[in-house]
DNA sequence: GCGCTGACAGATTTCAATATCTGTCAGCGC
DNA sequence: GCGCTGACAGATATTGAAATCTGTCAGCGC
C-alpha cells in the first residue's frame, strides 16, 4: 500500500476522498485515513491542524470540480443570452449527475458542504462573478438589458436555486424537472433581454 | 384544566400546539397531549389513529394559516403584475416573520413539514394555483406573455424558492435579502411582461 | 350504547458504562 | 535536524439494559 511515496497533502486528500467513499462521512475517521496512507494518525496532523479541516480541503476540491468546467464555459467567445443558457444547464447537468449516480457520496458531499459553509461561500461568489461576467458581456452586445450586473447575476443564481441547490436535490429525479427548468431559464432571459 | 368540555379533534389539535411550543417536535409525545388536555392517551386515539396523523393534522393547520390570507390576495380585483408581486411578498413575509419571531418553532414546523409531505405537496399545488389564477388574469389584461400560465406559475414559485422555501432560512435574517428579493422580481415580472 | 379508561405487548428512547477517536507532544531513528 | 511514531488526556461515539412511549382493546360507568 504504502510504495514509499512520499506524504503530501494531496496524497492525503486522494486517500481521504477513498475513505470518505468507503465508510461513509459519519464513520470515517482520521485513524481511517492514517490506517489506508500505512502511517500512524499523528502525520495526518502535520499536514492538516485538524479533523475539520481536511474536511474542508476535500470539500473544496469537489468543489472546484464543479466550477473549472463552468468556468471554461464562461471564458469561450460567443452571444451572452446562448452562453448563459448554457453555463447554467452545465451547472444543473454537474449537480444533477451526482446526485443520481452516487447518492450517498451526495449526502456525504452534501452534509461536508454545510460544515465548510466558509469554502461555500466562496464557491457561490465565485459562480455568481462568473455569471456577472457574462451578463456583463451581454450588456456590451446589446442582448440584455440590466441596471447592474452584480445584483443580476446574483438573482439568477437566487432564481435558479431549484435546480442546483442540494437541498432541493430530491426532486431532481422527477420528470416534469426539465420542463421545470425550461419554464424558469425561458423566463429568466426574456427578463434580461434588451427589448 | 379540564373544564368538562367535549373532547374534539379540534381542541386536541389546539392542545397539541401547545405542547409542541412547549416541550419542542421531539420530545411531545401522545401522552403529554393527553395529560394537558386531562384525559388517557387512548381517547387520543379515538380521534387520530396515530401520532403521525395527529402531526400532519397539525402541519395542515399551520400550512392553511399561510395559505388563506394569500388567497385572498389572488381574490382581490385589480392589475395583475401589481397583484403578483404583492402575493409574493406576503408569502416571503409570512414565512420571514414565522422564522424571526419563533426560530425554534419554526424548525418543529420544518421537521413536521418533511414528515408530512402529501400535506406540503397538497399546500404547494394549492399556491401555485393561485399563482396560475393572477397570471391567467393578466394575460387577459394584456400585461402578461406566457404560452401556458400554469407552466409559469410553477416557474415562479421554483425562481423564488430562495425566499419561501424553509431550507433557505438562514440566509432570511441577512441584510442583503431584500435587495435580493426585489431583483429576483424585478427578472420575473419582467420575464412575465407582455411587450 | 357510547365514549373513556388503564393495563398491556412490542417498539423506541434514554442513560450510563465502555470503547473509540481527536489532537498533542516527547522522543526515536534516519 | 526532520519527520514520524505511539502513548496520552479529554472529547465523542457506541452499546446494552432500563425506562418510556405507541397503539390496542377488554371492560367500566354514564
Amino acid at each position: 500500500m504504502n510504495e514509499a511515496v512520499v506524504l503530501t497533502s494531496e496524497r492525503i486528500l486522494e486517500v481521504t476522498e477513498d475513505v470518505l467513499r468507503r465508510y461513509g462521512l459519519a464513520k470515517a475517521t482520521v485513524v481511517d485515513v492514517a490506517r489506508a496512507l500505512d502511517v500512524s494518525h499523528g502525520s495526518v496532523y502535520r499536514h492538516f491542524p485538524s479533523k475539520a479541516s481536511l474536511r474542508e480541503a476535500v470539500a473544496k476540491r469537489w468543489l472546484e470540480r464543479v466550477s473549472a468546467p463552468l468556468a471554461q464555459i464562461a471564458a469561450e467567445p460567443g452571444p451572452a443570452p446562448v452562453k448563459l443558457e448554457r453555463w447554467l444547464r452545465e451547472l444543473f447537468d454537474a449537480k444533477h449527475k451526482r446526485v443520481c449516480e452516487d447518492p450517498e457520496m451526495f449526502a456525504t458531499y452534501l452534509t461536508l458542504a454545510r460544515e465548510a459553509c466558509t469554502v461555500v461561500k466562496a464557491h457561490k461568489q465565485d459562480l455568481i462573478a462568473q455569471v456577472e461576467g457574462i451578463i456583463t458581456e451581454g450588456v456590451a452586445q446589446g442582448a440584455f438589458d440590466v441596471a447592474d450586473p452584480k445584483t443580476a447575476a446574483a438573482a439568477i443564481f437566487d432564481a435558479t436555486r431549484s435546480f442546483h441547490h442540494p437541498a432541493h436535490a430530491d426532486e431532481w429525479a422527477d420528470c416534469t424537472c426539465s420542463t421545470r427548468v425550461d419554464a424558469v431559464l425561458t423566463l429568466l432571459l426574456r427578463g434580461l433581454a434588451a427589448r
